[in-house]
RNA sequence: GCGCGAGUGGCGGAACGGCAGACGCGCUGGCUUCAGGUGCCAGUGUCCUUAGGGACGUGGGGGUUCAAAUCCCCCCUCGCGCACCA
């Protein structure tokens, strides 16, 4: 033999290495696929089977599911992608009818962006990168029911996505019944005279625009006009994040514009309280509740009218009503549309010069001071929170329980989006208008008592004084006082009050928002919208659903002069005339008429928004999902009484916006009648991020990680010293592992293993490849266990085991199965580990009992070799249907235990005692024991704890 | 600033309030081998040690308890989320 003899070649013929894995596991993933291995059975319809199957109790493990991004996947992706596979195989051996499987959403800036730069169409780049991820994923040996994949571009599923689109255009909010209702419904009401119209007038006599406006006000999805970030430059509307400091886009640097924008929005608003309430029923970790809870923001408080001399009067929300005798000036935000109405020509007489901003007139002062606010980014406004700045309007309203004459500010610390886009200002009471105040040099009232040594004058203090836990002063009018009361007390008072008098009531505000739910992009869902001559947004009928996306010519955004903030954004979709103008029978009873379509497409959460109901019932081009199949799988059950998922894995990332809005839609649902589950996830897991180390160079640009060397806890890249810091994974920053290189290296079993065994499966921790060799360890010992390395041939006899190795076998299986069902597989694995290390150990063949135990052991989290091993044991059915060993309990316990004995809770000695012992036993014996009494060293006992059989803890004099 | 979470060997991490460091990586020594990025065996928290053991030890400080990595309070560090929310 030549030198050069590789080590594969040398080492024992049927030895696991990579070559046999790779083997191995091509094998059994086209077996798996050929015989259907992880379909799951619905109760009926086209994926009905196996009747055995469909009776056990169901359970539905779900997967966040992916991108298809160009870069491909590398081993953070498939972290979770591998748990939920290794519990819904454990779920699966323990009697369960499992719908694991896993689709693509696929809508998305990223392919779109990519096609303005290459002028690849986005199906195209965007398929190539689902068929790439797809052969990653199936390496993973994930065990999915692949017919029920689907990526939400395909036309049989987005029909369903614009269905529900038109479901919720066409239902209003009967707040009475606290339900979604048709809006044929609310039509009746007006028809019949039961719900008046605005102005009174007569439902048949009104114009179809009017009816249109009307129905608008009430229709779960609604136009409106709405402020987006409008960067003519680049021709698109960009996120808040990415707009600079400075109010400019992130790309290219182009100025960005607040423009008001006709938009389609989702009125989320209307179940605030069911999104808040509904997740007390939920298995959801308590930050991500805690997350949504404020994102929803409910407050209590009261919405206060302060009448304006000749004009409208303004309405503010507060939470703090008891101090309104201290409210001294109000203020509006800059957009507020009041602004204008309320401003007189002049400045009254004697106006402080600080309040006009050195303006001539009001109207000046407001347009210069609106300019300003305008041209500031959000995050502008933030940084300079603490500098207030604002300009008197010049008008004064009067606070309606003391009287006075307030003067009206407005100021960009109001915020138009939340409230009425107004407040009181109570300045000795609120940080931010006491910092206001004392700028513009307003009078300040103290109503509410300090209970520090500060005294009642706020204009000594330091700071307001917003503390509840005191007592109400200096307000008293002629009717009402709330002076000696609780803030608690005088809050209700004053709500009486108001209420009473008519300007105002108690109400709740929430911080949550209507969503908005129209995008100028084209690889997106359009609209099954069309507009009428007059404007009017008319429906499509489902029986032309679903609306395809039109081919166009172009993909980039049109731009303009980066300066010209007056254009509008033009949609790719507009510029495809032969798709827009059409003439169309609605069925409507108008017959075909000419209507033009809308031009916006959905956003990207839409196709991920009900993407579960479709995996149930994939195929149905009837109906959204066949209710008996949604009821087996999502219905509300023992312990589950909102329904849905039973696990939904993902990153914490997706915290509020992907779940709430997906709440909402199956709520929608729900009330519709379509779906009997109120909630989409009954349980929810964040797992963590796969970490990795970033290596730079003095430049401080990152060098490729994998020809880092390290020497003496330094690092080196091509013989230069490199930093290194933890960070994300990614081909930026040059650390990507891919899951196929892993793969090759070791098998995708030892890759699975490795994830697993990293650590928690909620916890971030970094990745380290010279690591990975302990499992693929792991795997060639329980290979060895069980084959003979040099001729192939099984090991096991037939002979019962030893105590000894049941005692060890049956504490793993045990130990295992809570780890499993409990998501621990770190600990899983380590117990898993210790078992064959035990069994390496103890040497000889092993019984076929044991062999059989260890290989199901194993199963759920190393699915190819335990194949391998469970055939070669001689079974002709897979192992994936088998059941989990059962744990015999006269086994887990040992024969005898180590007691601990402590003197003053440090360990002084050791007892092997039985685990039934007496606590008098015990206590005598370790009274008895010489180590124990040297310690003692003849001092008096005062106390002795015993916690038969595993400690005794001896308190001396 | 507010909220949430986390700090344990050289590294990833174990540990119902009850023996701190399971399991793995790495490292050290030995065996196998012509050889080894192989396999196997043993050791591996720190310090002291007359070799039997002893002392210390879970970010820092206090507390509760017979007993604290674990529970409570304060501080430090890191991570994440939200941010003028009336």
């Amino acid at each position: 033999m030549s030198e050069t003899t590789s080590a594969a070649e040398t080492a024992a013929p049927h030895r696991y290495t990579a070559a046999m894995a790779a083997d191995i596991e091509a094998r059994w993933q086209d077996f798996w696929d050929a015989e259907g291995t992880y379909e799951a059975p619905n109760p009926t319809g086209d994926l009905a089977g196996d009747p055995e199957l469909a009776a056990r109790p169901k359970k539905f493990i779900m997967d966040m599911f992916p991108y298809p991004s160009g870069a491909g996947l590398h081993v953070g992706h498939p972290l979770g992608y591998i748990a939920t596979d290794v519990f819904a195989r454990h779920q699966r051996m323990t009697g369960h009818n499992v719908l694991h499987t896993l689709g693509f959403d696929a809508f998305g800036l990223p392919a779109e962006q990519y096609a303005v730069q290459t002028g690849t169409h986005p199906r195209v780049s965007t398929e190539a990168n689902i068929e790439n991820m797809t052969a990653q994923l199936r390496r993973l040996g994930l065990g999915h029911d692949k017919r029920r994949s689907f990526a939400t571009i395909e036309s049989e599923y987005y029909k369903w996505t614009q269905w529900i689109f038109l479901q919720i255009f066409n239902s209003w909010y009967d707040t009475e019944a606290d339900r979604a209702r048709p809006i044929a419904e609310l039509v009746e009401q007006f028809e019949s005279g039961a719900r008046p119209t605005p102005d009174g007038r007569d439902w048949s006599a009104l114009s179809a625009a009017e009816r249109a406006d009307i129905l608008g006000e009430y229709r779960l999805a609604y136009a409106s006009d709405a402020p987006v970030n409008w960067s003519p430059g680049l021709g698109t509307v960009l996120a808040n994040e990415e707009v600079t400091a400075d109010g400019r886009s992130e790309r290219g640097n182009f100025p960005v514009f607040k423009a008001k924008l006709r938009q389609w929005n989702m009125r989320i608003t209307a179940y605030a309280d069911r999104l808040l309430n509904d997740l007390d029923g939920l298995d959801w970790p308590e930050a991500i509740k805690l997350q949504q809870r404020n994102w929803i923001g409910r407050s209590e408080g009261a919405r206060v009218d302060f009448p304006v001399d000749g004009s409208d009067s303004i309405t503010v929300f507060t939470t703090r009503q008891d101090t309104l005798f201290g409210a001294t000036y109000m203020v509006l935000a800059p957009e507020h549309e009041l602004v204008e109405r309320i401003i007189p020509a002049a400045w009254p007489e004697g106006t402080h010069t600080v309040w006009t901003g050195g303006y001539a007139s009001p109207a000046e002062a407001v347009a210069a001071y609106r300019k300003l606010a305008a041209a500031k980014s959000d995050v502008e406004r933030q940084a300079e929170a603490k500098d207030k700045t604002g300009v008197f309007t010049g008008a004064y309203a009067t606070n309606p329980v003391s009287g006075e004459k307030v003067p009206v500010f407005i100021a960009d610390y109001v915020l138009m989006g939340y409230g009425t886009g107004a407040i009181m200002a109570v300045p000795a009471h609120d940080a931010r208008d006491f910092a206001f105040a004392r700028a513009f040099e307003l009078p300040m009232r103290c109503v509410v008592e300090p209970s520090d040594d500060r005294g009642t004058d706020p204009s000594t203090w330091e700071d307001a004084f917003g503390s509840y836990d005191a007592k109400l002063v200096n307000s008293a009018n002629d009717e009402i006082s709330l002076d000696g009361l609780g803030v608690v007390d005088a809050k209700a008072r004053i709500t009486e009050w108001l209420k009473a008098h008519g300007v105002g009531e108690g109400t709740v505000n929430f911080r949550l928002r209507d969503w908005l739910f129209s995008r100028q992009r084209y690889w997106g869902e359009p609209f099954p919208i069309v507009y009428d001559e007059d404007g009017i947004a008319h429906p499509l009928p489902e029986s032309m659903l679903p609306l395809e996306l039109p081919e166009v010519d172009d993909y980039s955004p049109r731009t303009f002069d980066p300066e010209d903030a007056d254009t509008q954004p033009e949609t790719p979709l507009s510029r495809n005339a032969d798709w827009v103008n059409v003439t169309l029978d609605l069925g409507d009873g108008n017959g075909p008429k000419k209507y033009r379509r809308e031009t916006n497409t959905m956003p990207n959460w839409a196709g991920s928004c009900w993407y579960e109901l479709r995996y149930l019932d994939p195929n149905n081009d009837q109906k959204l999902v066949d209710p008996a199949i949604e009821q087996y799988w999502m219905g509300p059950r023992e312990g589950q009484p909102t329904g849905g998922v039973d696990l939904y894995v993902g990153g914490a990332e997706h915290a509020v916006l992907h779940l709430l809005y997906a709440r909402f839609w199956s709520k929608v649902l729900h009330d519709l009648g379509h779906i009997s589950s109120v909630e989409p996830f009954h349980k929810l897991y964040n797992q963590g991020m796969i970490q990795a180390f970033v290596y730079r160079d003095s430049r401080g640009i990152a060098v490729p990680a994998a020809e880092v060397e390290e020497r003496d806890g330094q690092f080196y890249y091509q013989g230069e010293k490199v930093s290194r810091v933890l960070g994300k994974m990614g081909k930026s920053l040059k650390n990507a592992v891919t899951p196929d290189e892993i793969c090759t290296e070791y098998g995708a079993d030892t890759l699975r293993l490795y994830e697993m065994a990293m650590g928690p499966l909620d916890v971030s921790r970094p990745w380290d490849t010279r690591a990975v060799v302990g499992q693929y360890r792991l795997l060639q010992r329980l290979w060895r266990n069980v084959v003979d390395e040099e001729t192939g041939e099984v090991t096991v006899v037939d002979t019962e085991p030893g105590e000894e190795t049941l005692r060890a076998l049956h504490k793993a299986i045990d130990g295992v199965g809570q780890d499993m069902a409990g998501m621990r597989f770190n600990t899983a694995i380590a117990k898993v580990t210790e078992l064959n290390n035990h069994l390496t150990k103890a040497g000889g063949p092993l019984s076929r009992s044991v062999a059989e135990s260890l290989v199901l052991l194993v199963a759920p989290l190393a699915p190819h070799i335990a194949e391998e091993l469970w055939r070669r044991l001689g079974h002709t059915e897979s192992v994936v249907h088998q059941d989990f060993p059962v744990a015999d309990p006269a086994y887990v316990v040992d024969e005898t235990v180590t007691c601990v004995v402590q003197v003053k809770g440090k360990v002084k000695a050791r007892l092997e005692i039985s685990p039934s012992i007496t606590d008098e036993e015990l206590e005598a014996l370790a009274l008895a024991d010489p180590a124990v009494l040297a310690a003692l060293d003849g001092a008096g006992i005062r106390k002795v704890i015993v916690r038969a059989p595993k400690l005794v803890n001896i308190v001396p004099a």
